[in-house]
DNA sequence: ACTTAGGTTTAGGTTGTCCTAAACATAATG
DNA sequence: CATTATGTTTAGGACAACCTAAACCTAAGT
């Protein structure tokens, strides 16, 4: 299956592909050319032409317009990655005082040059966290992770208490927003309104009375409060 | 004189040619194409390939066959990658705890992709080093560095008693093998003996006696101990 | 002055990662 | 069922950074 051996150490852009490739495959659907074309910045002709590649190295199965997947190697590289990036997100965050909203572009570069004794110290350093500081779950050395279903903030009902447990969005002004808000992850939020036709959703976060929008709700991720409250379909994004 | 625009970021491969050629330059000569190849280990026809380009980028001059020299633009360029791999090592070592010949390899990775942000955040976090755990001194955040010359433990005569400055060499074995002998930055030192034809050179180290071999004495660069002891001709080197 | 040794450059090729434009496949619509 | 919209792939090219082999300069030694 495996046509050429796999190199030690994978490149940048390969690393990228398989981060953007596990993300979207999250959602159950295999990944389709033209989705990870809009996620990488780049033209989906060039898309194609790495995804040949990728399958000629075994880290993923390509069936012409229907999209790819992980194979095993793939997802254990894509995992490496997204351990080595959240680790160092935390790490940034947390010894060398970046702000929250900084920290994506820093590991992203860094992700792909630090060694692995350098991501064991950094996670070492800090008590191996399990949690990027948006709220995302770091995989383990050996590649597990859990991922669970979460409801957005934008599906939660009116009245209903829930605590924050991840905010997507790799965008860094609207990040600084969401803080601002105090929507970060362990906030506790109680939905006050919800006005109709995607109108906004009224909160009230951290003694205060909040309107947010839809689209930024649903990058919210949260979880029931008080008591247990029903899973929903939704589902993270790496960064 | 600048052909092209200089881009904002340089490419890892270019900022390693400027690392290279700024330490070739400090004896004073230019930097000659196949001493640029054998630091690099790279073939010199590659090099010339580089040449061109670097001097398209207004970042080196080019007399063929006559050897390069850094412009203003190209010299401000490698103090900066200088600057970020000796904060680095710096950092890997005081808070990480990285070995003292482990330090080289990882740097050497992360100062292409570590920004001035992360950079300066280091740089505060240890108080602003001056010297890397070698003893090479780091460039200022402007590019300013004093190399100052110094005399290598080979120069050192009988009896002398000495400062160890600064250690060459970037491979780990032999700089291990010194940390071992007590020779390191700060370490005091007395030449006890000089066998004639370049044979071993016998020290009084830490209450110990030993021997080493020319060839490692020349890596290591002293200062007077006791008094000041005139300068030499010796010159670090890049790590 | 000629040869030779050593260093340097050119010529031409490879690999990885991107591009645009054109060809092609699939699925939904009239 | 033909058309259209949308999504995907191929064709052909560019560029950075390397390579080997061959041509070329320079300086030194007969």
């Amino acid at each position: 299956m495996t046509a050429r051996p796999l190199p030690q150490t994978l490149s940048g852009p390969v690393e990228d592909y398989l981060k953007v490739i596990y993300d979207l495959e999250r959602v159950g659907q295999p990944a389709f050319t033209n989705h990870i074309a809009d996620r990488l910045a780049i033209s989906p002709a060039s898309v194609s032409g790495m995804v040949r590649r990728l399958a000629d190295l075994g880290l993923i199965t390509h069936e012409p317009y229907r999209g790819v997947r992980l194979t095993g190697d793939g997802r254990r590289a894509a995992l490496r990655t997204l351990r080595r990036h959240r680790i160092l997100e935390c790490y940034l965050t947390e010894v060398l005082g970046y702000a929250w909203d900084g920290v994506h572009v820093e590991a992203e570069r860094l992700e792909h040059a630090a060694s692995e004794e350098l991501i064991e110290r950094m996670a070492a350093a800090l008590g191996d966290p399990v949690h990027d500081p948006h709220g995302a779950p770091i995989p383990t050395r050996d590649g597990r992770v859990e991922e669970p279903m979460l409801r957005t903030l934008a599906e939660a009902g009116r009245d209903e208490q829930v605590r924050v447990r991840r905010v997507l969005d790799e965008d860094a002004p609207r990040l600084r927003y969401l803080a601002e808000l105090g929507i970060r992850p362990g906030a506790l939020v109680r939905v006050l309104d919800k006005a109709p036709f995607d109108g906004p959703i009224t909160l009230w976060v951290e003694g205060a009375s909040r309107a947010i929008g839809v689209a930024l709700a649903a990058q919210v991720f949260v979880e029931g409060a008080g008591g247990a409250t029903g899973a929903g379909a939704g589902v993270g994004g790496t960064e």
